[in-house]
DNA sequence: TGTACATCAGTGAACGCGCGTTCACTGATGTAC
DNA sequence: TGTACATCAGTGAACGCGCGTTCACTGATGTAC
C-alpha cells in the first residue's frame, strides 16, 4: 500500500477526489481531467486506465454522491422512527446537511448536466435515494384521510424541490445576493408551514 | 436599417440573441462567443466593439431576462389586483411560465455562474424581479395575524425557492427522470398547501 | 447636388493556451517454478 | 530462496482543436461645406 513509487496504490479514487475537489472550487465548468491528473501526482494519459474519459469521471464523481446521500437519508429516516413526523423531518435535514458537507458531490449530482441514466450504477444510486425520501412521505401521509391525501411522490417531489431551491439560491453564495435568512431556518420554516397545509401538524404548533 | 453589408445594423442584439439560442442548446458550459459570432454573421472579433468579452455578454443576456421577468411577473401582479390572493398566485404562475418561454434567459440567469453583482445594470434589474414577488407576498401576509406571520422577505424566498426547485428538477428534461407530474401542476399544488398551512386559504377549499 | 473627410463597425490573420485523447513505451509488481 | 517471465499501471511525447483575445487594417456610412 505504498504510496510512493512508479504504481500509485489507489489512482482510481485519489482522481474521484481530486474532480470533487476541483468541483467544488471552480464548478462544473472549470473542471478538468488534465488538472485532476496533475492533482493526483499523475499523467493525464493514466486517467484512462480507469475511466473512459471525463464524463465518466464525474459520474463516478456523481454516484459516489448519490450513494452517500441515499445514506445519509436512510440513518436519518431510521433514526426518526418510529414516528412518521420526526422521520420525514430528519430526513429533509439530512438533505441540506449532504449539501453543506459534500458540496462537489452535490454539484456533480445536480449541477454537471450529466444524466443520471449515463449508466446503470448511477441510475441505481439515484434510484434509491429518492426512494428513502418517498418512503418518508408515504409513511406521513397515510395520516391524511385518504380522499385529501396528494400522492406520496407528489408530496416528496414537493420538498425535494423546495430543498434543491434553498440550496441553489441561498446556501450557495453563487447568486452575490446575501441570503436573507440561514437556509437551514428558511427549509425548516418552509417545511413546517407546508406540512401544517396537509394538516399534519397542528395549526398553532 | 439595410441587414445586409458591410455593417451589420444591430449588431449587439443578434449577438444577445445568438447568446440566448446557444446557452438554450448547449448549456452555459457549451456557449462560446466564437460560435455566438458566427450565428450573427460576424467574426469573433467584431464583439469586442460590442462588448468587453465572453462574461460580459452572458450577462447582458441575463440582464435582459431579468427584465423581462420582472415585467412579466408585475403584469402578473397587477392583473390579479384588487385580490391579494389571486395577485400572488398569478405571480407564481408567471415564475414558471418565464422559465418555460424563456429558458435561455433563465439559464443564462440562474445557471450560468455569473454574479448578479457583476454590474449595476444587472443587480438592479434583479432586485426588481425580486421586489415584485416580496411585494405580493406582503400583500398576502397581511392578513395573517401579526404574531403568527412570518417575514413577507421568508414568505417570497419560499415560494420562490419552491418554483426555482420545481424548474430545476422537474421542468427541465437534464436529469434524465421523466417528471412525475406535469411542474405546473406541481407547483400550483405544492403553493396550495403552504397558503393552505399559512391559514390564507381555507383548509378544506 | 457633389465632393472631401471623419468616424467607426467590421475584417482577417495571428497569438498562446490548455484541453481531451492516442500511442508506443517502460518499469514496477507479483507469480510460477 | 532465487530466477524468469507475464502483467499492467503508469510515462511522455504528440496530435488536432477551438477557444478568447489582440492588432493593424479597411471600407461603408453619414456629415460639413
Amino acid at each position: 500500500m505504498s504510496k510512493r513509487g512508479y504504481h500509485h496504490g489507489n489512482l482510481r479514487q485519489a482522481l474521484v477526489e481530486a474532480a470533487l475537489r476541483l468541483i467544488e472550487q471552480r464548478g462544473p465548468t472549470g473542471f478538468t481531467l488534465s488538472e485532476a491528473a496533475k492533482q493526483a501526482g499523475v499523467t493525464p494519459a493514466a486517467v484512462y486506465r480507469h475511466f473512459e474519459g471525463r464524463e465518466d469521471l464525474i459520474a463516478e464523481a456523481a454516484r459516489q454522491g448519490y450513494e452517500m446521500f441515499a445514506d445519509l437519508m436512510q440513518y436519518a429516516y431510521d433514526k426518526g422512527q418510529p414516528s412518521a413526523l420526526a422521520a420525514f423531518e430528519a430526513t429533509g435535514r439530512a438533505y441540506l446537511a449532504f449539501a453543506r458537507k459534500y458540496p462537489g458531490q452535490y454539484i456533480a449530482m445536480f449541477e454537471s448536466g450529466i444524466s443520471v441514466n449515463r449508466n446503470p450504477e448511477l441510475a441505481a444510486a439515484a434510484a434509491r435515494a429518492r426512494g428513502v425520501l418517498e418512503q418518508a412521505a408515504a409513511d406521513l401521509s397515510r395520516r391524511i384521510p385518504p380522499e385529501k391525501r396528494p400522492p406520496a411522490s407528489m408530496f416528496s417531489a414537493h420538498i425535494w424541490a423546495l430543498s434543491h431551491g434553498v440550496v441553489e439560491l441561498f446556501a450557495r453564495n453563487s447568486p452575490g445576493t446575501a441570503s436573507p435568512f440561514p437556509p437551514e431556518d428558511l427549509l425548516e420554516s418552509g417545511i413546517g408551514i407546508y406540512l401544517r397545509g396537509l394538516g399534519l401538524i397542528a395549526p398553532d404548533d
